[in-house]
DNA sequence: AGCACGCCGACT
DNA sequence: GTCGGCGTGCTC
């Protein structure tokens, strides 16, 4: 018989490795590569992934089990989908199960369920029922009777049915499972949908709990802590699980018995759901291109219509006309009979992206959006899996868009952070475009009008550990008009003059034009550094959260704190919890400061204020810019989201309120970013015929990265910047691995972090990797640190941190894996966690 | 993650 | 002696 090697949904590096299993006949001409399985893993049903096939011939192990069922119709990943998941658990050092997961819908993420059937004695102890047993315990009779009614009215019952239908029957089917009466079998049902948190309450009231405590029997101390921790938290209950059980250092299985007792319920929140309004789109047909546009478009044409895999970094200006570009090479794939992939930064998913692709394609564009919800989202990928779409639209995921024959995969605004997931698995989705592409023949674009340094570097040196990019470029805007002219203006001079308004004379003049004309004005408050803290004017005090080491951010809808990491919330305080004072305030959004002061200047302005305030709601973000574009508003006032691919002929002004407040940040990409910003907001004015202009108001006017910006001169920019780059061993010129170590502990951490230095180093020297990154042999490795990490401490745990720089073809990921795996064992149950961030793209 | 196995301390 | 909690290790 034949055997399928899976990769089973168990979340723990013991079992991160295939195991086998026999396929039965009955579903052989199911299982298939990539085929979503459910089998027996020790005592229980789990959920898996077939990622090979074998013919059982030679050396069979004894004793395996058989694959219970197959979970779908059409096996939910393919063999190459699979392959590009070990490549990642490689790459990205995570582990082999997460891979896949991220490659799916949340909708397919399976778990066992619990199923109960009538038994073969069914019928005989009926029988027995109508006499003695009934006779002598008529209760327990008539229950038993009511509940095999039960079971076989719906022939198979969940078990979670049967306890709400008798939720104070759970010994007497227990008895009846033991007799057999019921069995019990196990299967994989989907979550489709739902997010759900396990959280604890209370199953007693507070009185009789604590009463429970005094009389806890003295052995189960564990439980009692547990008991004695929610009785005196009870105003904040249910909490959730995994905080409990981190909070108290016990074990899930502890909490589960005093389940078990009768004292505690584990629940589950439906965390939320939203839903999603479909519309009309304007149909749209290929657009004239100008000469640069056409030769582009012919060099990426010759590689598509050969279908062979090349990458592309199409560095164009804003307003050059990329979009067009992706269009016809889309529809150049699809004469191909091939589908393509278009991904896009979350923030820039806007409708009006959308409107351009579906307005080409039609209904063959599926969009996959996180707003969407989880049962519409998987509804956008079957669209893709069933091959009725041929064009997926869509963020960072997308790239795993299901499709049979990929033929083209497009990145838009390439340079963007958020192609990198800050979550198990840690991808890059640039990277993984570049393999999967690799994998299928197909071609890539990278596209921007500010390159990453990577890519440009890469582009240039043909010789990048990454990938080696074509580069093409488009230097001139389509409709022909000019960029806009950009003002730099020195806030400190500003001061010294006597203007201490945020605003500057030029930016106050420049508005007051655009109101008098009708024309309309994006301001720009870069808000990045910033935190919406509160501060005690009087003594300093500033509002933290008591388990992060981090300021808590202020929410004016619900006037209370939050930590942004861990969500724990507090009401706002009145008086400073410190010294009384009532001069608490509100470094608050940084943007209603701005709005009310547009206010006071210009009576009468109509401001349309964009952030993560009045975005949350569905939907909002749309509604939001429609109006803007309907031209009921004067102003867009945003944050980073007003700068990325928006299109409005009325805007003539940009204005930035402060241009560097990014610059100052520990991040050796702080200049990189800065410059970005600037150059994409600057891109938002005098798009059509109305020349724009950009005032962009700084305190280090004099900084390459806002003199280039101003200048739109990216390549100088990135002399200056690859420069820096090169002297101090920063990415292109190595690559990073940051390593993040957390305890509860700080002494163990601290002792624990610096073996994982010293290992790392001896290993690297063993292997003869170790050594400067000055000399000029390709392969070498240096490890930074440990260090604290820039948020110390996170949900109760402290952080420290080494950031090990490479180059070369030596397997620095390997190696850090390795070291951690080693050191995890070594200090097995004293609860370390060790996180690998290959390539990372936040160093704060 | 779950779950059985086995050691060890508390109660009859 | 026995019961049950809690650490350890395994799951094809």
């Amino acid at each position: 018989m034949d055997i399928a090697k899976v990769i089973v949904d168990v979340p723990v590096r013991s079992t991160d490795r295939p195991y086998d299993y026999l396929i039965p006949e009955s579903l052989k001409l199911w299982i298939e590569v990539g085929s979503r399985v459910a089998v027996p893993f020790g005592h229980r049903t789990v959920q898996g992934f077939v990622v090979s096939l074998e013919s059982g011939e030679k050396g069979t192990i004894p004793g395996l089990k058989a694959i219970q069922e197959v979970l779908d119709l059409l096996p939910p990943l393919s063999p190459e989908l699979v392959e590009l998941a070990d490549w990642m658990s490689r790459r990205y050092a995570c582990r082999r199960i997460s891979a896949l997961q991220a490659m799916l819908p949340t909708a397919l993420k399976g778990k066992a369920e619990r199923l109960i059937a009538l038994g073969d004695t069914a019928e005989e102890s009926e029988a027995a029922q109508e006499d003695e047993l009934f006779l002598m315990f008529p209760d327990t009779g008539g229950e038993e009777r009511e509940i095999t009614e039960f079971v076989r009215r719906g022939g198979e019952v969940s078990m979670k049915q049967l306890t709400r239908a008798f939720p104070e029957a759970a010994e007497t089917v227990k008895f009846m499972l033991r007799r057999g009466v019921l069995t019990e079998s196990q299967s994989i049902k989907d979550k489709m949908g739902k997010k759900k948190l396990k959280a604890v309450e209370l199953a007693i009231g507070i009185d009789s709990a604590q009463e429970a405590l005094e009389s806890f029997p003295a052995r189960s101390a564990r439980q009692k802590e547990v008991l004695a921790f929610l009785v005196e938290m009870e105003a904040m209950l249910p909490l959730p699980l995994k905080e409990v059980l981190s909070i108290l250092q016990v074990t899930a299985g502890t909490v589960k018995a005093l389940e078990e007792k009768g004292y505690i319920e584990i629940i589950e929140i439906e965390v939320y759901r939203d839903p999603y309004r479909g519309r009309d789109f304007k149909p749209s047909s290929p657009l004239p291109l100008t000469a640069e546009q056409q030769s582009v478009y012919n060099r990426i044409s010759r590689t598509v219509d050969e279908q062979l895999h090349e990458v592309f970094l199409l560095h164009g200006v804003t307003g050059s006309g990329k979009t067009e570009i992706y269009l016809q090479c889309i529809e150049r794939c699809m004469n191909q009979g091939r589908q393509a992939v278009v991904l896009v930064p979350e923030i820039a998913l806007t409708p009006q992206m959308v409107e351009r692709f579906k307005g080409r394609f039609g209904s063959g564009v599926a969009v996959m959006h996180s707003r969407l919800s989880v049962g519409e989202r998987y509804d956008e990928w079957r669209k893709i899996r069933e091959g009725k779409a041929t064009v997926a639209v869509g963020a960072r995921s997308a790239v795993f868009a299901p499709f049979a024959n990929l033929g083209l995969i497009i990145m838009d605004e390439e340079h963007e952070t958020s192609y990198k997931q800050e979550e198990n698995p840690k991808y890059n989705a640039r990277d993984v475009a570049v393999r999967r592409a690799e994998q299928g023949g197909a071609a890539v674009i990278l596209g921007s009008a500010t390159p990453s340094l990577e890519s440009y570097h890469a582009a240039r040196a043909q010789s990048d550990i990454h990938f080696s990019p074509v580069l093409l470029e488009m230097p001139s805007r389509a409709l022909g008009n000019e960029l806009p002219k950009v003002h730099v203006v020195d806030m400190r001079e500003e001061l010294k003059e006597g203007n201490r308004s945020m605003f500057s004379r030029r930016l106050h003049s420049a508005l007051s034009d655009r109101l008098e004309n009708g024309q309309q004005t994006v301001l720009l408050l870069n808000r990045r550094g910033f935190s919406t803290f509160v501060m005690c004017r009087s003594c300093g005090y500033v509002a933290g959260c008591p388990d992060c080491d981090i300021s808590l951010t202020y929410h004016s809808r619900s006037d209370n704190l939050r930590c942004h990491y861990c969500g724990h919330a507090e009401p706002a305080p009145k008086v400073c919890p410190e010294c009384a004072s009532e001069h608490i305030r509100f470094f608050g959004t940084g943007t209603q400061r701005v709005e009310e002061e547009l206010g006071k200047l210009f009576p009468g302005i109509r401001v349309i204020r964009m952030d993560v305030d009045t975005t949350t709601e569905k939907g909002s973000h749309e509604k939001l810019l429609n109006q803007f574009r309907d031209k009921k508003a004067d102003v867009l006032l945003g944050t980073q989201m007003v700068a990325k691919g928006l299109d409005f002929p009325d805007v003539t002004l940009v204005g930035v309120i402060t241009a560097d407040s990014a610059l100052n940040l520990p991040d050796f990409r702080a200049a990189e970013k800065t410059f970005q910003l600037l150059t994409q907001v600057a891109g938002r004015a005098g798009r059509h015929q109305l020349p724009g202009e950009v005032v962009v108001q700084s305190y280090t006017p004099e900084h390459y990265s806002i003199v280039h910006a101003s200048g739109h001169d990216y390549y100088s920019f990135v002399r200056e910047e690859l420069k820096h780059r090169k002297g101090l061993h920063y990415p292109p010129y190595c690559r990073l691995i940051l390593v993040t170590l957390s305890h509860e502990q700080l002494p163990l951490l601290l002792r624990l972090a610096e073996n994982y230095a010293l290992n790392i180093q001896g290993k690297a020297r063993q292997l003869r990797w170790y050594g400067s990154l000055d000399k000029l042999s390709s392969d070498a490795l240096d490890l930074l640190g440990p260090v604290a990490s820039p948020i110390p401490r996170l949900k109760g745990r402290y952080r420290f941190q080494c950031m090990i720089k490479w180059r070369g073809t030596i397997d620095a990921i390997g190696l850090a894996r390795q070291v951690a795996e080693e050191l995890e064992d070594s200090a097995r149950d004293t609860g370390l966690q060790i996180s690998i961030d290959v390539d990372p793209q936040m160093l704060m």
